[in-house]
DNA sequence: CGTAAAATTGAGCTGTCTCAATCAATGTGG
DNA sequence: CCACATTGATTGAGACAGCTCAATTTTACG
């Protein structure tokens, strides 16, 4: 079924790209949009260390932006999503890059970055529309530090979901009130800055009070008042 | 003795302009450099409600954008330094802003976004230092994200004094080993997900350990050797 | 000079961690 | 299709980094 349904769906770039009537897996862009590739999960997809010109989306699957230290202590940046830029600043700039990884067997598509900025340069609504990803791929950045910051672990796991299921809507990947959910609560622990004994022990609080639960790798709200009162707590 | 120093001497934007032989406090730029004002220390000076048209430099003093939850806690995501842009991104983005408080007196000027924005797009020099100045925010997040989620007390703090030296360096405002240090205790401590009580027992120990200290607002490093040991640990 | 803000100290407490063991699930090769 | 190997989930007990509360002292400022 290849990645087109999945791009096309995709938010920002993509959808604004749609817009205009344009559909980056269509022949006509055949310089930008290079053939797609999988990747086992579990498997590294890119290596902060080697330098990209090129712009990676996600056709299908999960993928995380992680930081090891040292120490081997790892921290998860994002959760890049089906229809997502891993990071849409790469666009612009080919900075330091950081360590991708497969949550699930992925499929992902790079775009060179250049032929990319030409092309985009030229259509003043789609440069706004990146410029705002950019923005928002900072701002939930900010979100996390205030996270890890100044909230405890319930709420964390809150916000976590809700950011998730919202990404997930716009791409139409909202069955309901349940999500596919592929993490594992070591990704949910690393992401939030925590242990995944710990997670673990909170994830069941919030199935024990009937706020949601996760079974067979997939997540299902049972009371989304609650669970916004906890996020916002 | 006016703002001009302070904003020439500024990196990024600001530095890059001057390389063009603009000044941004000459007359010829008037449409864009508004007057400068002023706010005592501690004071609110931008609301995150307020929505701005215009981008903020700082000419003198520090800065720390800020986010309250409901229950009061304060965390804060950076402190634009003199010379500085509170947020470089929001050249290109009027985004949801945050709140900004003085930390100490501050002078500041905004420039009106649009007009910039022309000037700027004009001038692919200027914009390419642009985009990595927003990168370079955006990397600064995602540093503080693994700070506050995968390391310690004294490592966050290390990796704190560090990050501001380079950067004050950057625009001079360098003595040596040591630079003028306005931060109090409780601003580390928000700055850090930390308490302002835990905060003044950690540069204790820093003290004791012959590392760095704080005097009459201003801090030497003692041993960088020890205190580049502690923020990579 | 008086008042507000900041630093310091101490004692006790708790959210989260570490270590370690067990159990369940998932995948793999033969 | 089974047996083993790997990965992930769960549980328990003890430990500690960092917190809360509260009082006292020092510093900054109008």
């Amino acid at each position: 079924m290849g990645c087109t349904g999945c791009v096309v769906r995709g938010l920002g770039f993509c959808r604004a790209w749609l817009d205009q009537g344009q559909d980056v897996s269509v022949p006509g862009l055949p310089v930008i949009a290079q053939i797609e590739k999988a990747m086992p999960a579990r498997r590294l997809v890119f290596r902060a260390s080697d330098r990209l010109d090129n712009v990676p989306v996600i056709c299908a699957g999960w993928g995380a932006v992680t930081s090891y230290l040292p120490s081997g202590r790892r921290q998860i940046l994002s959760f890049p999503l089906p229809g997502e830029f891993v990071s849409p600043s790469l666009i612009f700039v080919d900075g330091p890059a950081r360590d991708v990884e497969a949550v699930t067997q992925i499929r992902y598509r790079v775009f060179d970055r250049m032929a990319m900025r030409e092309q985009i340069t030229a259509r003043p609504k789609l440069l706004e529309r990146l410029f705002r990803d950019c923005f928002e791929e900072k701002e939930r950045l900010a979100e996390l530090v205030i996270d890890l910051g100044r909230r405890r672990a319930e709420e964390r796991v809150a916000r976590l979901i809700l950011d998730l299921m919202t990404r997930l809507g716009r791409h139409d990947l909202l069955r309901g009130k349940t999500i596919d959910f592929p993490l594992r609560q070591t990704h949910v622990a690393d992401a939030l800055g925590l242990t995944s004994v710990y997670i673990n022990q909170v994830l069941q609080n919030f199935r024990d009070n009937g706020i949601f639960e996760i079974t067979d790798r997939s997540l299902t709200v049972l009371d989304p008042f609650k669970l916004n009162l906890v996020a916002n707590r």
